[in-house]
DNA sequence: GACGTCCATAAAAGGACCTTATCGGGCGAG
DNA sequence: CTCGCCCGATAAGGTCCTTTTATGGACGTC
């Protein structure tokens, strides 16, 4: 005979109520259930726990020492089950979020508001950085999941595209280019370009298309944050070639933006280590990027950390 | 589904050592069955605890706080559990116990080494009494059990004999009366009479023996310490009616004993509460008392308890 | 003295659990 | 690159446990 939970919380409502019926409708078996549970509890121990009299139970004092510990064990593992439960349900959980600076400003935020919306308890601990970092941020653990841009990454992190994000001339209004809808790439090889550093993704779009177009990309300018391009299109400095989710643009109206030609898409994705399932908070946080939940119903939303992620490793294209 | 202990114990043991089949091998079953555990725990949470990976298992952000916290309350209530074992096995406990002081004095302390030397760890708290205080503070639930003659207490408590006790009359080496085998109640009246107070069980059988003879006893003097009545009848002051059990007897070896004519017996009985079962050690020290352990071998002394005092309340005499 | 309450017991249905056997995926060696 | 090994998942089958329904015995009450 084995000593189990449900015997431990039969024996534990008994001991409080002193009856077997009483404590059986409170548990919702029948009282004779309780008995054999009783039974094989006071089997599994070697003594008697309870003394049955004709007028209810009794706890012996073996029986009354375990009643009182017992009580205070079986209520600190609830609540350390409650505590799992709450992460599953969403309603307790930290997201460690890596993020491209451009999204950080850009769509992250409203989707934090989607996600507090439904879950007001989550959290997220947010660190910007260039795709390379992201990927090393999430290899290393030290955070859930990342948003980045550029190639596959490794065998190791998994990714699943999130948007596009197009690639946009910004130049002053009265720039001689703004009378074209779309601004091919040998145009721009001739005009002196501002752009982010080199190790970002925008830059990595543009190299590739530049390259794929027997044209070098030469920057006129570089600079770390895009309000700074921004600010040197204003004074006439050149054209800038940031992404369209750069939150900066909306503070530079006075600003023209135009598709390239060929229309550059920069691809952003989710990356998470590859085997590891997502934490319920990370998930959320995954759905309201994705600017809704991918399951509206809490039911749903509850079994869907168990049925996601169940994919292995992505193969990495040699 | 609903959480188990076997279930938790399963996921800390594979998550303790990152392997299924590890585990498996550790808790004696087979691969298969912690899956299905595991499957269930997670069922029962909503949430993965466990990421599978090809080379093993890895907790989950979730599952290694649960694994945290868990050890450490599995660890408490397994402690918890061993305890009461340890009370069954007779490992632990402490018996309260109510005695006459003639069987206090008398026989008790050989049974407690008896008892001493198959549960080293069980202690007794010795109180003595008097029969009717006895039944006293055995109904109060003071002691756990009670050591008493004389007539059945009530419905209340539960009575088993222990032994007999004879009555023994106590004289000076010299004194006439010793020529004879027995003495008469008849005789025993015409002499200066040496009892224990009104109280005891020795005065009241002597009293129901009389007053059957159409005596009345009455006694030249009275004493509550049983020496005191030894060092008067040494002294010759009279003839002391004493149990046989009282040791300080034995300390008096030049004073002559005889038994009455009726011989009177004094019944020593154990009390405990009706249809309240013993703890292990209260039975341990009754069966100390009655010379050796009812059930010799450790196997069924450890069941003994259960199978013990399922008698409900003995009916008492109107 | 009939009745209600309480726990124990018995039998049968239902479910949970474990074992054996097998699969599929990943990894390393040859 | 393929074979063999290790890992966990799955399926099927049987056993054991658990629960429910129905009933019994003991005790207290009206």
């Amino acid at each position: 005979m084995d000593v189990t939970l449900k015997g431990l919380r039969a024996f534990l409502a008994i001991a409080r109520h002193r009856s077997f019926t009483r404590a059986a409708g409170l548990l919702h078996v029948t009282q004779p259930a309780l008995t054999v549970q009783i039974r094989g509890l006071e089997t599994a121990l070697g003594l008697r726990l309870l003394d049955r009299t004709p007028q209810g139970v009794e706890p012996t004092e073996a029986g009354a020492e375990l009643a009182r510990v017992l009580e205070v064990q079986l209520r600190d593992l609830d609540h350390t089950l409650e505590n799992v439960r709450d992460l599953a349900a969403r309603r307790r959980g930290t997201v460690r979020l890596a993020a491209l600076p451009s999204v950080a400003s850009g769509p992250l935020p409203r989707a934090m508001l989607r996600m507090r919306e439904r879950h007001p308890e989550l959290r997220v601990q947010l660190q910007e950085a260039v795709t390379g970092r992201v990927h090393d941020m999430v290899r290393a653990g030290m955070v859930d999941i990342g948003i980045a841009s550029g190639p596959p990454p490794g065998p190791d992190l998994a990714r699943e595209p999130l948007f596009r994000d197009r690639v946009l001339a910004i130049l002053p209004a009265d720039h001689p280019l703004t009378s074209r809808r779309r601004i091919p790439l040998e145009v721009l090889a001739r005009e002196p370009l501002l752009l982010l550093e080199s190790n970002t993704s925008v830059w990595r779009v543009l190299d590739d298309a530049f390259a794929a177009a027997g044209l070098r990309l030469s920057p006129f300018q570089q600079a770390v944050h895009t309000s700074s391009l921004i600010g040197m299109a204003q004074a006439g400095l050149g054209i800038a070639l940031l992404p369209s989710t750069a939150v900066e643009l909306r503070m530079a109206p006075e600003l023209a933006r135009r598709p390239l030609q060929p229309d550059l898409m920069r691809e952003v994705m989710v990356v998470h280590r590859a085997g590891r399932t997502l934490s319920p908070a990370a998930e959320a946080l995954v759905e309201a990027l994705r600017g809704g939940p991918s399951t509206p119903d809490g039911a749903a939303a509850l079994a869907g950390p168990l049925s996601a992620c169940t994919a292995r490793r992505s193969r990495g294209r040699s």
